[in-house]
DNA sequence: AGAATACGATACGTATCGTACCGTAAGGAC
DNA sequence: GTCCTTACGGTACGATACGTATCGTATTCT
């Protein structure tokens, strides 16, 4: 773990207060149970924490930072990618994982609040992408890994079009809320992606042909 | 603006004036085209269009109302469904649609703007829901009509849950921005949609056909 | 003329983010 | 044990921008 030639990262001056850094993030978390994102204040986080605003600034930049922090680790607890067996079972499984996650929960009310803030806060932008975006898509990926040790697939499916079809007509769902995001949605998105795989070609790269 | 009501609509005192009407829907797009939605402001709207703010509350009750306004139009005449003569075809054609109004333009970015502020005000969203998803679906849900109608597809297969497959994974990409929104990925989506119609979901039946 | 409504100008209230500054506390270096 | 460095709580403050209130004026119908 030494390394010579970077500069040792010797602490110097007072530590930082873990106490302190637990309590603003559990403050967060009961303010985003009562009242949501939007209505969740950085005054009220260092009151309810009792730290001063200072201090939470002092290390996270700005809200969308704080609660970013505050709700990935508990979200990503959620998102398991197990083993079914099936192509058809881990999809199903990892779609009923996130809406049993999102539907009706804090959680939900919090990753849209998110979205939300992410789409006004370039940094929060990027932070988003890389902390979480991609976290949750490579774990997701295993899914057409093993999809395609089982000989289920073709080498020429898109896992990030495979994706971008099952989430993304979750969030949808989610972010427009023109319907609900019921079991019966979940089975036909996943039947209807198993059949498009199984067909043969599709999922490709574009080429599409004609029946 | 009209009342289908029996009350007779007979204007009393002062119209409103078409002029300033016009000139704070102009203003309102012209900044939208230099900062975005975020970084416009009611005052500036107001100076603009040579108009006092106390006019634009008059008839729009907030600056999401007002936006969703100066949008709306501009985007549902950039949506057509033409009849392309395939399920196909129609499906590509609508989501190229929707790329090439959205991607690298201001309408995307305001587009992406209003559904941050959907999330943030439960009165735009009602408003959002019924006067532009729901409208936005209705013309596309077309597609699966024409496309029952050449025997291209069964009566099972759920419009909603497609439209959702289609424009999620497009809304996905513009909203989480992992990956760009290319004409490759357009054919992926659409070839994965056209492959799973046409295979897996006729097996109750077992009367898939081909064209 | 008078009632009713819309208009422009502008000041104001409110909310909330994020920063600045203070004196103090807690560690390591010597 | 003293000095230096950094973190802490408390609090005041600046900045921004939404939305409201007020006022005198303008426009139309009855």
């Amino acid at each position: 773990m030494s390394e010579p030639t970077i500069s040792a990262p010797v602490p110097r001056g007072r530590p930082r207060s873990e106490r302190s850094h637990r309590a603003i993030l559990e403050a967060a978390n009961e303010i985003l149970e009562e009242r949501g994102f939007v209505d969740l204040t950085m005054d009220e986080v260092a009151q309810r924490g009792g730290v001063s605003k200072a201090t939470i600034y002092r290390w996270w930049p700005t809200k969308g930072m704080l609660v970013f922090e505050a709700f990935t680790a508990n979200f990503l607890a959620r998102q398991p990618t197990p083993d079914t067996g099936s192509l058809r079972g881990d999809l199903l499984a990892a779609l009923r994982s996130w809406i049993r996650t999102v539907k009706g929960t804090v959680t939900g009310r919090t990753l849209v609040g998110l979205i939300a803030e992410v789409q006004r806060d370039p940094d929060l932008a990027e932070l988003w992408r890389e902390r979480f975006v991609t976290r949750v898509r490579a774990q997701h990926r295993l899914i057409f890994d093993r999809a395609l040790g089982r000989g289920e697939i073709l080498a020429d499916v898109d896992p990030d079009v495979m994706l971008d079809l099952l989430f993304g007509s979750a969030y949808h769902r989610l972010l427009q809320s023109h319907l609900p995001l019921t079991d019966r949605f979940a089975q036909a998105v996943v039947d209807m992606m198993v059949a498009g795989v199984q067909s043969g070609h599709a999922a490709t790269n574009g080429n599409g042909k004609k029946l």
